[in-house]
DNA sequence: GCCCATTACTTGGCCGGCCAAGGTAAAGTT
DNA sequence: AACTTTACCTTGGCCGGCCAAGTAATGGGC
């Protein structure tokens, strides 16, 4: 066997391992996977509507808030100032969105969702919940409860100490 | 009051709006906020590593699995192609991976975590169990069970459809 | 043997997300 | 009033991740 002149390319560290074992925990890699799923599944019902998944968080809650002050929009994600930015100088330019100065305040910019994003809220509720709906089909509504209180634990604990959590307003 | 000449300014779709209502499935919500917490977790437990988080399931996978064909690493982690390029030539760079041309396939390229990789090994893994813990404290064994088999279930919901999951092998 | 489909990987572009650093304006101190 | 701190936002850089398009090699059909 002349392939056995690549054996300078083993594994290297199998000895360290206990066979098939750098896996850690379970859950922690579920979650990962889940929510790239998630993620993926809510593109495809998102960009039909012209968005990308992150941005129809951002659109929810400006449905809802009306015009915001920006920094008050950053606190409520939760999301990183520069993201926020980002995301609005996109909305912006396609048109989803509008910024203007705060009068009150000259360092400040409000936000709000422009009339013409509003063609896009019913559709958007209706892919997240046709998201919700497949995420959790085949889960009677016992188990559809139980999943969103222990996700409300995990979140508990993932937000401790990471800062900034919006559950604390 | 001045400010009046800003009513153009409303919400402009507060009437379409049940109040407070563009969000949609909760457990949607809980499941991305959850993931990005657990996300920015993973995170900081592994830049004192040198890694980005994702990166160390690749090395996991690599530590696993010994030498493997690169077309293999993006079957069994499901990631477009072009992800695992850049991700493997960022590991590269920093010494984490070696890659050589398959001899039998010269399309092929075989991929392995080096020696000095190796040292990780412990670390990612005490990492990931740390992040475990951290992220179902709190929660009794009957719980985790109980979570991991309800995004067990999440995840074969939105696997379908999708193809190519890595469950399917 | 030749041609075409398939496979394997790379490149470039884009988005969400982070951090670090910068600039401007408001608030607090002295 | 002048100075310092703090708040608000932007810019640039980087990473994971996707898609679309492109190159190179393999393999199947004829």
């Amino acid at each position: 066997m002349d392939i056995d002149s690549a054996a300078a390319a083993e594994p290297a560290c199998t000895e360290l391992l206990t066979p098939g074992a750098a896996r850690g925990g379970p859950v922690s890699h579920a979650l990962s996977r889940v929510a790239r799923l998630h993620r993926i599944a809510a593109g495809r019902l998102l960009k039909d509507l012209g968005l990308y998944p992150g941005q129809e968080h951002l659109m929810m809650h400006l449905w809802d808030s009306g015009a915001v002050r920006q920094a008050d929009l950053i606190k409520a994600m939760d999301l990183d100032p520069s993201t926020v930015t980002k995301m609005l100088q996109r909305l912006e330019q396609t048109g989803y969105v509008r910024r203007r100065p705060d009068p009150d305040d000259r360092r400040a910019v409000l936000v709000e969702a422009t009339d013409g994003s509003c063609s896009l809220l019913t559709d958007v509720r209706s892919a997240w919940a046709s998201l919700e709906e497949h995420t959790l089909a085949g889960l009677d509504p016992a188990e559809r409860a139980e999943l969103a209180r222990l996700l409300g634990k995990v979140e508990g604990n993932l937000c401790q100490e990471t800062a900034g959590c919006p559950g604390t307003l």
